[in-house]
DNA sequence: ATTATTATTGGTTATTATGCCAAATAACAA
DNA sequence: TTGTTATTTGGCATAATAACCAATAATAAT
């Protein structure tokens, strides 16, 4: 395998990582619904709020949200659309069993 | 968030960090061509044996791939076509930075 | 029967990820 | 200014991963 090819592969493994978490992936699928400061996004999970922030963090990193500070709030939305096609196939796979 | 939900993240997660390791995912990939045995697999990574087999043993329990054992030889097949095309989404990701 | 090949399992260690708390920042309000 | 709310950052403890080696199991070949 070259250089590049492992590049690639680490660059799509870095995108799995970041969805591939139970809170990460609910954020996901919150924000499908439209965006969501990071204070509606921790009432919805028992974690506190500075991990929540990392979670976040992981995600914009990874180029799956982005984020928008208005006020003193920090409004996060979701940049790839098709993440939630991806997660109907994730379905098929546990229905399959 | 009821128990179910959690269960359903906790599901959907599974086959995420499944796929979320580059070796895993690479043999995702060359198992799209068709099923290879573990020891084809072994070459084209450059890991050991029993490695190799505990990565293709998170895929099978995700559900992903499923093995068959032929001879003194295991062969691997991809049991879930769509993952691939989720790949393309990732690689959407990637490019759009 | 012995040996060789293919693969899995068990054990150990190193690295990475996760979560909380406390402290630091930023924006707005009083 | 001082205080309050929203968020991020740093530090630390613990849990989960990943890799290797050695040992075991199963099949095939000599």
């Amino acid at each position: 395998m070259t250089r590049e090819n492992k590049a690639v592969l680490a660059a799509k493994t870095k995108v799995l990582k970041a969805l591939a978490h139970p809170a990460r992936l609910w954020m996901v699928e919150q924000l499908s619904d439209g965006e969501r400061c990071v204070c509606k996004l921790v009432d919805g999970l028992e974690l506190d709020f500075s991990t929540v922030s990392k979670h976040l963090l992981v995600l914009k990193n990874a180029g799956i949200v982005s984020d928008d500070k208005r006020g003193k709030q920090v409004f996060y939305s979701l940049r790839v659309r098709c993440v939630l096609n991806f997660m109907q196939c994730v379905e098929a796979v546990i229905k399959q069993g």
